[in-house]
DNA sequence: TTGAAAGCGCTAACAC
DNA sequence: GTGTTAGCGCTTTCAA
């Protein structure tokens, strides 16, 4: 007797069946909603349904080809506002579109990022994404391809979400944002105001996050035929605690600027808070920019001038894509872009 | 010819048997670590794994019988850092336990909710975590009852984490925080400091958190045998932009006030910008204080007094609970403690 | 319109 | 040790 008859255990489609006095086909068909079945059957099977509040195993329905695949995103840390937002893009459109999410943490740790993409692969989720930047090495973009291919192969696809690109011919899909053209424009505004000593602030030195900004900082300068002083690039990582040690560090040392760029909004709120620590005005006595346009930016005070980054249409666009299209569509390759949002803690030098 | 040969699309067990010259069973062993297998055949096996780049089918597994059980939450809006630090706690214990985490968010649409909670089910996942305070009417006590018992016949849990409780006899398990007892110690503490008209801003007034919350408030001044002007309660929703506009409205209404208690830190920040907008000091001329403890309290300035709440150790202990017993084990209630965090944005009254 | 039967990819009980 | 066989819960031919 291996049929499980009382209340306890989820039901079959043969229970439904049987109590229906059906075969499991005809529920089979009624719950699919496609094959013509006889309103009689229809009624009967629905009732049972109903009576012992079964639903089809997903996983069941999966393996015998049917059923909407999952989707799986992979991100570092759930709480940082950049990356929730992401994941509100990614879950928005995967509802919108009838999958489910998978999602992990990683910790920053690439080898459970390893681990979690071969769960995905096993689960034959219909994409993975990764999101959030990471460092741009050789062994990064050999490992990500790596991981491309298998996906591909097991048909499912990789989706890289604000990540380093891989070479081309890669079976991939990449959606990025500017943050050099984000962070140039920053940097010329600032430079406009007149700050000829700029602190660039926090960022992994390696991380493709940190380094596009660093380029647009850089670019800015020099477009206005300016070099700025490499004592001037502090870096760390992403964190408010860093850009708050940072901070308190170069205050300390006597190090001379009158504007500070942060790598991100949340390593300025730690400047910002070490800055309002020492007594000086912000931006009466030093101007401070950020970069992301998280939510709490604005309640700062002075309100943080910042670069916009469209984080939650960057999750909907890997999505949308990512479902798309087929294995051999063209690789697509997206560049959203973003923009400065002046608020009030940037002002112009010695006023 | 079912077989799928080529390199394009997954390949099966079987294929891998063929490959290593052994049968199906044989690679399950191997796989699975467990039954004894002759040294030559596991190497062939593993060399054909290898090659083959073949992980299995997790969903077959799971229908086999094997494989662990995903995990489900159900939130609101992961962009919300309380909502962010508890998904975190729910991934991290998941990922510990080796379980995969589904997400969804509702948005707060409880039909969203509902049409999630089906396709959980549907997964057979081993719990549903909803996380997160709702309205506690009898409509909300009926459907959650429903979709307890409906996932416990199933062979599944419904969790409810800093979620109002079921009555008793319910099959679920309860992970709460003490909204009254944080916002009893944050009030009294305001009222230590000589206030006597403090505003309790924000907060959709059917929610169990904001009740909560208010209830502590009230409790606060009661204890002191005070009963608080009914016009402080000024009601709203949860977000920044409500304790904006509710802080502008009370300010411009020429409401007398010396202190103000906000639902959520997210409210206390657009409080505190309106009270900066309109050139008020803080503390100096109102006090203000959040609830919450979220990471960016520290780098308001000033900095905001608040209340710390353990949404981590919540979701955390949210796994922990519901896997940790089966289901005929008692129904656990948990209501951890919160503590109140002075920072400086809360002075004596006229101080 | 319906049921029986085969099959999805895997595991496990049962021989050999 | 290892292969054969019989499921797991579902969908989908194929006949009837």
């Amino acid at each position: 007797m291996t049929r499980k008859s009382g209340g306890v255990g989820r039901s079959t489609i043969r229970d439904v069946a049987a109590r229906a006095g059906v075969s499991a086909s005809t529920v089979s068909r009624v719950l699919g909603g496609v094959y013509p079945v006889s309103a009689a059957a229809r009624t009967r099977v629905l009732r049972a349904v109903r009576e012992m509040d079964y639903v089809a195993d997903a996983r069941a329905k999966a393996i015998a080809g049917a059923g909407t695949p999952a989707l799986a995103f992979v991100l570092e840390d759930i709480t940082g506002p950049a990356f929730a937002h992401m994941a509100r893009g990614v879950e928005r459109e995967a509802a919108r579109l009838g999958h489910l999410c998978l999602v992990c943490s990683t910790d920053g740790d690439p080898r459970h990022e390893l681990e979690f993409i071969e769960m995905m692969r096993a689960q034959r989720a219909a994409a993975v994404i990764l999101v959030g930047g990471a460092a741009d090495t050789p062994a990064y973009r050999e490992r990500t391809r790596r991981i491309a291919d298998s996906l591909a192969s097991a048909g499912s696809r990789l989706v890289l979400c604000g990540r380093p690109p891989l070479d081309p011919g890669a079976p991939v899909t990449v959606i990025e944002y500017d943050n050099e053209g984000g962070a140039h424009a920053l940097v010329t505004h600032v430079l406009a105001q007149g700050h000829r000593r700029v602190l660039f602030l926090g960022g992994e030195p390696d991380h493709s996050t940190a380094q596009g900004r660093e380029r647009g900082y850089l670019a800015a300068h020099r477009a206005r035929g300016l070099e700025p002083d490499p004592e001037l690039l502090l870096h760390g990582d992403f964190t408010r605690d860093c850009g708050h040690r940072l901070m308190r560090g170069a205050l300390e040392q006597g190090l001379e600027f009158t504007a500070v760029v942060a790598a991100t909004d949340v390593v300025a709120a730690g400047a910002l808070t070490a800055l309002h620590e020492t007594g000086l005005r912000v931006p009466g006595d030093v101007s401070l920019a950020g970069y992301d346009d998280v939510p709490f930016a604005r309640d700062l005070h002075p309100a943080l001038t910042t670069v916009h980054v469209p984080y939650e249409e960057l999750g909907r666009l890997a999505v949308g894509t990512a479902l798309g299209h087929g294995a051999e569509s063209a690789d697509v390759h997206l560049l959203l872009g973003t923009h400065v949002v002046v608020r009030d803690s940037v002002a112009v030098v010695g006023g």
